[in-house]
DNA sequence: AACGTGACGAGGA
DNA sequence: ATCCTCGCCACGT
């Protein structure tokens, strides 16, 4: 059950941030098992096959700047999504401090994570409650 | 094989 | 905080 290759782990790791939280090209790569492969999960988000549904634009910069070129239509959107779900985008960043994605945290705290797909698990995000 | 290219990241000036 | 340089890693020329 793991001869997919790099780039399938990295988009199922993407693909478990949960909504109203993001994670940094590096921490994503790490978390797929490669520690220093921040440009993987860059290359690899670049070429999301369509009709495959991720959180991509819960992918920034590890200093929660929008890593897509500033006023173009697709940072633009990345903005609106974040927002959306109640991710607070100032000046074309995000405070990672308060929004970054704690896998081992949300564990500790809430139990088994979520896992988009897998029965039981919901949406987590702390903007998201009451 | 060498070299250039990124939706990157860390460290120093 | 901003800018620059270097290290990284898979790929295309």
């Amino acid at each position: 059950m793991r001869s997919d290759g790099w780039m399938e782990r990295i988009w199922r790791v993407t693909g478990s941030i949960p909504a109203g939280r993001v994670a940094s090209y590096g921490q994503i790569a790490q978390l797929a098992g490669h520690p220093r492969g921040a440009r993987l999960t860059a290359r690899a988000l670049a070429v999301v096959p369509a009709g495959r549904d991720l959180p991509w634009h819960r992918v920034l910069r590890n200093d929660g700047t929008i890593a897509l070129a500033a006023g173009s239509h697709a940072a633009r959107e990345q903005v609106r999504r974040l927002r959306r779900e109640r991710v607070a985008v100032v000046d074309g960043r995000v405070d990672m401090a308060v929004f970054r994605w704690r896998p081992d945290l949300d564990e500790l705290l809430w139990g088994p994570v979520l896992c988009p797909g897998v029965r039981g698990t919901r949406d987590r995000s702390p903007e998201r409650r009451r």
